[in-house]
DNA sequence: GTCTATATGCGGATAGAC
DNA sequence: GTCTATCCGCATATAGAC
């Protein structure tokens, strides 16, 4: 629900809705609604770090293969998801890039659609956020480095990340996944 | 307001003092909230489009020089904008790519936020916003194609977008201008 | 066109029985 | 640990005098 609509225009009656529990169980469990947001960020976090720190420092597989893992992580963390019964049939809209349009889509990142939401005054959830980006950028470093010395690698890495958290938008604006998909592609041309 | 701080986070309360005026003037000359915002998102999106049409075809300049108009434009957009009296000094928090760091930071896109927070459920704000995003990517197109075929230079185009504005989401993060500036210096790059 | 006052509903959060 | 009931404040929006 955060992840869809957003923190502010998510209610606690929308989340208990979903969960199909009383409102005010939440309150049991958490102080306040940005304690509830807090934990979810710290968990996406959380899996997220793992994941990425297990697949690009995987010595057993070659960079590239690496950085497919990677990347199919963050295809289906990002496009995978399936939004529930407004799947309107979506026109595709516009322009067909690198790769063809692919169907319905739902998906987004929630760090970046919080960072956008929240990060104006620093504020509770900056420092998750900046942590998440971090862990990002430095397992991508860390493959890009294997072919580009330090400073280019991490270039490479910031302009990867910027790309696909872009094309997150695009996609959530045009229902395409295509935008997301071109920008994984785009990441990956780099370490050939 | 609503850039800096989103749609359902800024109240009327929150704008009409910002303006020095009443809360109810508002609404003698919008319907309510959403006209309201409807037509700020116009208004920058037409404001965008003439410039970036103006730019993108002055046969006058050759397109090296047109694309560094278009780019000088977007910094001062995205990055010039001064957010009021809650300028604490900010730590650079991390990494140096392509780019030093550059000091205190505002700004941000109002249709990439808007586009996050809004778009699940396409409503009213949906054309404005893909308009926007269609003009920007036909202007760099067009500028592309000088050098690239078709189908190539829109990709191109797409990416740059894509990496301005995830550049923009680490802006406002980490309060550095940096992610923005790499990201126009590699847009200005394809065309070299 | 601008003001004061206020209606109305919803969102976050709590009380307290069970 | 889960329930019902409810408080309280704020946000959008309107009424109606001036």
């Amino acid at each position: 629900m955060f992840r869809r609509k957003g923190y502010y225009d998510t209610s606690m009656a929308d989340l208990s809705a979903a969960c199909g529990i009383r409102n005010a169980h939440f309150y049991y469990y958490f102080k306040n609604k940005e304690a509830l947001m807090a934990e979810v960020l710290r968990s996406v976090q959380q899996f997220t770090a793992e994941r990425l720190q297990r697949y690009a420092h995987d010595e057993s597989r070659p960079p590239r293969e690496r950085l497919a893992r990677i990347t199919r992580f963050f295809e289906r963390l990002y496009a995978h998801a399936t939004d529930p019964p407004d799947a309107t049939a979506s026109p595709p809209a516009v322009s067909t890039g690198g790769a063809a349009s692919t169907g319905a889509v739902a998906g987004g990142c929630i760090m970046a659609n919080t960072t956008l939401e929240t990060a104006s005054v620093p504020g509770e959830f900056t420092p998750v956020l900046k942590t998440f980006f971090e862990t990002w950028v430095a397992a991508l470093q860390h493959l890009y480095r294997t072919k580009y010395p330090e400073a280019e690698a991490l270039e490479l890495a910031e302009a990867t990340v910027q790309d696909i958290e872009g094309g997150l938008m695009l996609m959530k604006l045009y229902r395409d996944k295509k935008y997301l998909l071109n920008a994984l592609k785009r990441s990956e041309k780099r370490l050939d």
